[in-house]
DNA sequence: TTAATTATCACCCTTTTTTCGGTATTTTCA
DNA sequence: TGAAAATACCGAAAAAAGGGTGATAATTAA
């Protein structure tokens, strides 16, 4: 059970959602509105002065778009838990707000109870996030199963992932320097690709590793 | 609408848990269970005449662990959802469960009406999980503030990670080849390493880029 | 407000590692 | 019975790493 309330701020350019949100939250005794802002220039000045534990934040703002300002936030206070409200649910956008440092991501359409649940999941130190989000976040964990690698050249890559030179990875295959060195000229014309970074790189975005 | 009953598999160990569940979803219109299991090994000899569309999968069982198993069935049935449901809430399990393919990752003090939410939740394209694991995924994409490199450090190694050589990330920092070296050295001393591949293994560990 | 430290930039030389271009045998699996 | 995969070797050229040095700006601590 908690004692006080919950200190929230709210960032939202949209004055009649930021007040309607405001209105709602005040209403219930566990919340605390204690300001909000239209853009994110304001927010980020007054967060000291503010302390809130959650912020309720829109992405599309005028002036400083909300990612750099979930960044600039966090700076300064790395503990508040920042809730992404937005009408976006574009996977880029997603991973780049999760990134800077929210803790939940929720679309606009979702309603005002869904909203409160929200809250109070982030109190209770969940990440709230709508299922369709939550299959993006997870699908971004799992392997791309069309990989052009065999599975040596798979585990000689992880290898090589892992920051091993051509020597260490011979002496963990049992086989020798230029068996190595082979798998990884093989990598690289698989993956179009000239150096081990970039084969990371590569492998990293698609998943193969 | 769904016309069709959602093909369920059950891969659990204790007898009664597993009873139980089949008895609950077929007495539901839209489920409908086709086998269960008690072990992975029986499971994915028979998952392709199975045709599952959602398997409820346990990772604490005899034999073959469930990670294993989920590695093994996603390469019969991509397509196949897998929901886990564990009494482990352990970092390392869900994300391995996540990475061999694992959908859903429900802890099992989750009561049934929950665990048919997370089903229903599959069904409409989403990941359930709980708060707290949902909280650990969204963790695992944040930055570590505490980082021991200068922000122009972190620009170079951010550079390194996209497989850039020396002279590329001089051309990208308007800074001779010479400067890079510099920097990437002491990047070196700082994570104690000494290979770019090394580097970059360290930094996506420690999440500093 | 100094003094000290850290960050950023830059250069040189040597050694090691990696990359590029080949070739070639054996094993495995469809 | 082929084709692909895994194994192994060589030499030249390019890149990276290891060891230094040092100047200037910026920031922090005393």
């Amino acid at each position: 059970m908690k004692y006080f309330r919950s200190r929230i701020v709210i960032v939202e350019d949209n004055d009649a959602v930021r007040e309607g949100f405001a209105l709602i939250l005040n209403s219930i005794s566990k919340y605390y509105v204690v300001n909000t802002y239209d853009n994110c220039e304001d927010a980020i000045k007054c967060v000291k002065k503010d302390k809130p534990e959650i912020i309720l934040m829109d992405l599309e703002l005028p002036g400083m778009n909300g990612i750099q300002g979930i960044t600039e936030i966090r700076k300064i206070m790395s503990g508040v838990e920042i809730i992404v409200n937005t009408i976006y649910e574009n996977s880029d956008l997603v991973f780049q707000a999760l990134c800077a440092g929210a803790t939940g991501y929720i679309t606009k359409n979702t309603s005002h109870s869904e909203l409160l649940n929200a809250i109070d999941e982030v109190v209770n130190g969940g990440a709230p996030m709508s299922s369709k989000i939550a299959k993006m976040v997870v699908s971004s964990f799992q392997k791309n199963p069309n990989s052009p690698l065999s599975a040596r050249e798979t585990e000689v890559l992880e290898l090589l992932s892992q920051g091993k030179s051509y020597s260490l990875i011979a002496k963990d295959l049992f086989i020798t320097k230029e068996t190595a060195k082979s798998h990884i000229k093989n990598i690289y014309s698989k993956l179009q690709v000239n150096s081990k970074s970039e084969a990371i790189a590569k492998a990293t975005q698609e998943r193969l590793i």
